[in-house]
DNA sequence: GCGCTTTTGTACTGTTTCGTACTGAATTTT
DNA sequence: AAAATTCAGTACGAAACAGTACAAAAGCGC
């Protein structure tokens, strides 16, 4: 779409022998325009970027890559330098440990509201934690030596980064006390709202053994989780299929810690918003 | 001793006539000069403070107050504003979220490596994680208001304190997988010496109630497993008394985590000190 | 020293989850 | 269509831990 519109720009001007009077951002500038018309029309969002004004928005996607990634994908792996910042539109990233027998244990995940890697704007590296596609994603990604002379010109920049690395935290703290407190019903339900919340179709594709590595329990307790869900309306599943049928019933199901995120989610972002207002 | 410092100085000034030649910020600069001394040359360090050069401390401790609060004082109490951000130089604080059926979770602590209340430097408030004093502390604070223009001025200060940021998320990570994968005895392993490491005197003072309420587990449960760390020789305890007798034999009854974090920390501090000096 | 409170040690039952194994169903490969 | 593979449902003993209760020991106030 944009290179098209480039050819009849560029013919056009062909054709008005104009070429000496195009300034030199021309080009930049209209790539820019068309970076800008695509983020903003498209269904396509990530709030981070949201909070940034025109401006800023522009300086960031003039170095940013629109990328697609499929499940699996590692895009942070642990203990590696940071390739890149990812500025999630769509999908769901989970973010996991693993301990040294082995066991992985999801700590949390990122949607749209969030960003992966964020840690390059303070030149560290991924840390302990992987970042693995898990329900496939779109985003945008700024390479991680661009994104600290970012962050350090475009303060609202830093800021939102800052404050989705808070959510992030929120998460993870309250992964621990779920892992600790609840029941696997609970925390799988919890962890199908979410997956629901991120995933542009009805249907989860997962099947019991995924789920089991993420939740932390066996494959076994993960199809007897499933089979309550099942029993009491919330859910229909078949091979690697989830499908919720009553979100509602699904929520009672689940374990506080589901409403108890989206609440504070909901609580920072009017915090933020009434700040930037007042 | 500051004070008896500046009486000197001024009678000296005094007795030269030399009130008009004393430029204004004299006395600032000799407090400052005080300020510095004392951080410097004390024992009570914090690492973030620790990590700027000589002008850019100046600049923190001339907004901050020194302060020691002993255990049960709430620095950072759920969903209110931040009043300070405080850099431990001693001591330790925890970091709990509440259920909503009043169960507590431990998810983090701080001690002299980081700071607490951080958020306030992007204008949020303390979000659902209260902080809690659980060894007596000391350590310098600055007024939340204060320190938003603080870090957006120094740029040192605001990377030394995300990168802190990310060993309380590192933390929070570990506890989420520690608490789901590790047996009571091994979680009470590793809590006891995160908290020996910071705390000045041999003797840790927790009762088995208050320990039940850290770990997550029944206070019956603590007794049991201090029990077994007592019978393998790790420990010795009395009423609200528990003394290391052998941190190596305690570490081998722990569970990787708590060396996992302490390598992790290290890497990390080295990653950023080769960073600093390339 | 004496009574009261706090702390610790221990025991017992019930629940949850684990480890494991076996089976059938659904899907893919040949 | 048959074979192979993946996935889901179920079962059962073992382990860890919760909930609870009770008594002994240590420390505190008077």
């Amino acid at each position: 779409m944009s290179a098209i519109l480039c050819v009849f720009i560029v013919f056009d001007l062909k054709i008005m022998g104009a070429y000496t009077i195009v300034p030199n951002n021309y080009f930049l500038e209209l790539r820019l325009m068309v970076l800008i018309e695509k983020y903003i029309s498209g269904v396509m969002r990530n709030s981070v970027l949201d909070s940034l004004n025109v401006e800023d928005l522009k300086d960031v996607l003039n170095h940013a890559e629109f990328v697609k990634l499929n499940r699996g994908v590692i895009i942070a792996p642990s203990f590696k330098p940071l390739e890149h910042v990812y500025f999630v539109t769509s999908g769901m990233v989970s973010l996991s440990l693993t301990l040294s027998d082995g066991a992985v244990v999801e700590t949390g995940v990122v949607g749209s509201e969030g960003t992966v890697g964020w840690q390059a704007i303070v030149e560290l590296d991924a840390g302990p934690i992987d970042a693995t596609v898990q329900i496939d994603m779109t985003g945008y990604r700024v390479k991680a030596s661009q994104m600290i002379a970012l962050s350090d010109r475009i303060k609202p920049l830093r800021k939102a980064i800052i404050q989705a690395v808070q959510g992030t935290l929120d998460q993870v703290s309250q992964s621990a006390a779920c892992s600790q407190r609840h029941t696997s019903t609970q925390r799988l339900a919890k962890w199908l709202l979410m997956a629901g919340d991120r995933s542009p179709e009805p249907t989860l594709h997962f099947s019991h053994e995924g789920l089991s590595i993420l939740l932390g329990i066996r494959r076994a307790g993960v199809t007897v989780a499933m089979g309550e869900l099942r029993r009491s309306g919330c859910v229909t599943n078949g091979h690697s299929k989830i499908t919720i049928t009553n979100r509602d019933r699904l929520e009672l199901s689940a374990c506080e810690c589901y409403s108890a995120l989206k609440n504070e989610a909901q609580r920072r972002s009017s915090l933020i918003s009434s700040l930037n207002q007042g």
